[in-house]
DNA sequence: GACGTTGTTCGATGACCGTCGTAGTACGGT
DNA sequence: ACCGTACTACGACGGTCATCGAACAACGTC
């Protein structure tokens, strides 16, 4: 079986999350996870690049804390890490989140 | 009189504002001028990087929206623009703050 | 087993960022 | 008028990032 690897809750850096975020396509991706209340396949996220490009990404998210990936047949299911976020950066998510719909209604 | 560009409140850009608040100086800087209520010279940040660097990344949180810059004789005052930020995009700069605090006590 | 689907990995490339030193500007004080 | 202080501007350098295409790997299906 194929595996991921996640950093632990106490592990997440604020650099990292801040400096995920701060990308547009991942912001487009980690607002998207945060909408919907059920896991998504990375296919499923419409962002204006390549695969290995979204490939990078979802990268980004899982290393900094904020998706976790598992595999799933030949797709790998997507989902917020929201309690460990909340609880590492309470407040965080939220504000990214509702910064986002704010300024792209 | 010499004036510093400073982008209004509905011109703030979310891209900006996480690009800035992602590194390590910046935030640094900025949660600094959260804890303080009186504005401060940049000369009164103990920041380890060299004039030339330092004064670069007060102007990246100036351009951001993130800080109000003056000119005070030979210095150069710099504020919060908190009413800003927590208008456009609320509940943000508090949750970096914390979050700063939670990671580096 | 062959094929399509889904994603990863590996260079490569161009752009951007943080950093620095040097030179320059503006201002206040002597 | 001169000097020191506070900061900016410019050019340069190295590292990192986003992006891509091509090749590869894993899985399900026919």
């Amino acid at each position: 079986m194929r595996t991921l690897d996640h950093p632990a809750r106490e592990q997440m850096r604020l650099d990292a999350v801040l400096m995920a975020l701060a990308d547009p396509v991942r912001r487009h991706i980690a607002c998207r996870l945060v909408e919907s209340d059920h896991d998504q396949a990375c296919f499923s996220f419409e962002v204006p690049v390549t695969k290995s490009t979204a490939s990078h990404h979802f990268r980004v998210l899982r290393e900094a804390g904020i998706i976790r990936q598992t595999y799933e047949g030949t797709s790998i299911m997507n989902a917020l890490r929201r309690e460990d976020l909340d609880a590492r950066f309470p407040g965080l998510l939220d504000a990214v989140f509702r910064a986002q719909h704010l300024q792209h209604p």
